[in-house]
DNA sequence: CGTGTCATTTTGTGATCACAAAATTGCGGC
DNA sequence: GCCGCAATTTTGTGATCACAAAATGACACG
């Protein structure tokens, strides 16, 4: 009674009968899962990852989640150890170095590059996305600041429509992301400080030069408080 | 005859006794071979690539293939359409602009970070390299000529030990290579041009401006080829 | 009490399977 | 003869399995 290859359902998991349309449904969800959890920083550096940890912990087989494991890794947004193993990546001051200057080579462009596409409509989004993240900075919570954050910059760079340097700059937040986190747990978000209202002047002003400037100066003045941290934070250099 | 878990060797393709140590050997193998055939052009843009057909040409199981192929889209240079399939993307204007203007944007960066990690050695190499590269172009050997030209750039980028701008960089060869490929299957190779030879001066006297200006002019100049093709063998734009 | 070694458990990997959606083919009707 | 619909084949997806390597823990020995 080999009874094995009978009955097999697949899917006991989860979905029920809530997706039985799309292609790939499981792996967009996961994919969407673990990239929300490193943007907002849920995950922290250095810790491992499981493909059956994260399988279980979603609810899924760990075939998906293998998948999006390969996926985020060639994004250099996780890291695969010789082992096999893997984790996120933890901060050193040469990938902070780099990862701070291809920002500054690369968000201002696109930055200029979606400004022509910009409505009426952006701007009014940019400014209620802008006022949250001011009110989560008093109020300190990190997580959202973090998606607001990213919100706000990715709102603008959306809007270039780009193909190439978007998914480029998608790389970069996921690589620093999960540091960043660390930080404002460690120091809190009261010392933050933006540029996101200059950038929004200059969007509706259709000013190139000055969104550059607003999105450098973003970039550096976000990046500025990290870069002090990792250096108390890597004795060993 | 149920005997279906019973003596499951696991491994009957292939790999003989050539691989029983490393770990994850059979997808690197993979990923390689999917990756050099990309750089050098073996995949056409358009085409369709499926998982069960690539996994049965390199004489694996479907398993590898998927998760190299999932790496791949995550870098851009594989596109996963709406139904799943799996295709090598084909080049439009827009995404060979913001190609263009990325890789002038990131490479003279890289070539400079990595000029003070150059040898002489290296240097050597470079010229040897570039001796091929310039036999190839006489002898219209487009295949051979694309990936020495990767190796020319490659040697230079990697001396930097970049673990953030490299990866970028990657991602953007893979991106333009196939379609390069195709054009120089058009229009041969004898109307190539290059500053490698410009570049090694500039290494070899270590004067950082000259070696961006090396670079910069040596994808202008290739890419500038490539951009008069686009746009003819793009009619409806 | 510390350390090296062995057994156990965890974990990644490759393979195979079953199913659904998509693509392709074949056929009938107009 | 051409177009639309149904049957068939192809293909991606998720699940499960078996195995090996690595990590972990237990235990004996010094």
């Amino acid at each position: 009674m080999a009874a094995r290859n009978s009955e097999r359902t697949n899917r006991p998991a989860g979905n029920g009968a809530a997706t039985p349309t799309t292609r790939g449904a499981t792996r967009g969800q996961v994919d969407a899962a673990i990239r929300s959890g490193l943007l907002t920083g849920r995950f922290i550096p250095g810790k491992a990852v499981t493909i059956r940890g994260l399988a279980s912990e979603l609810g899924v087989s760990p075939m998906p989640v293998r998948e999006v494991l390969q996926r985020l890794a060639a994004e250099n947004a996780l890291e695969v150890k010789s082992n096999g193993r893997v984790q996120v990546p933890d901060m050193t001051p040469e990938r902070f170095d780099e990862v701070l200057k291809a920002r500054l080579l690369l968000e201002p462009e696109l930055a200029e590059r979606a400004l022509r596409s910009l409505t009426r409509q952006d701007i009014k989004t940019l400014t209620v996305i802008d006022d949250e993240i001011d009110s989560c900075i008093v109020s300190g919570d990190a997580e959202a600041y973090m998606q607001l954050n990213h919100a706000f910059h990715f709102h603008i760079y959306a809007a270039s429509g780009s193909q190439v340097l978007l998914p480029l700059i998608d790389s970069l937040w996921l690589q620093f992301a999960p540091f960043m986190r660390t930080v404002y747990g460690r120091v809190g978000t009261v010392n933050l400080v933006d540029q996101h209202k200059e950038a929004i002047r200059a969007i509706e002003q259709t000013d190139a030069p000055a969104l550059r400037a607003a999105i450098s100066g973003d970039i550096t003045d976000g990046m500025g408080l990290l870069g002090k941290e990792i250096l108390k934070n890597t004795p060993g250099g």
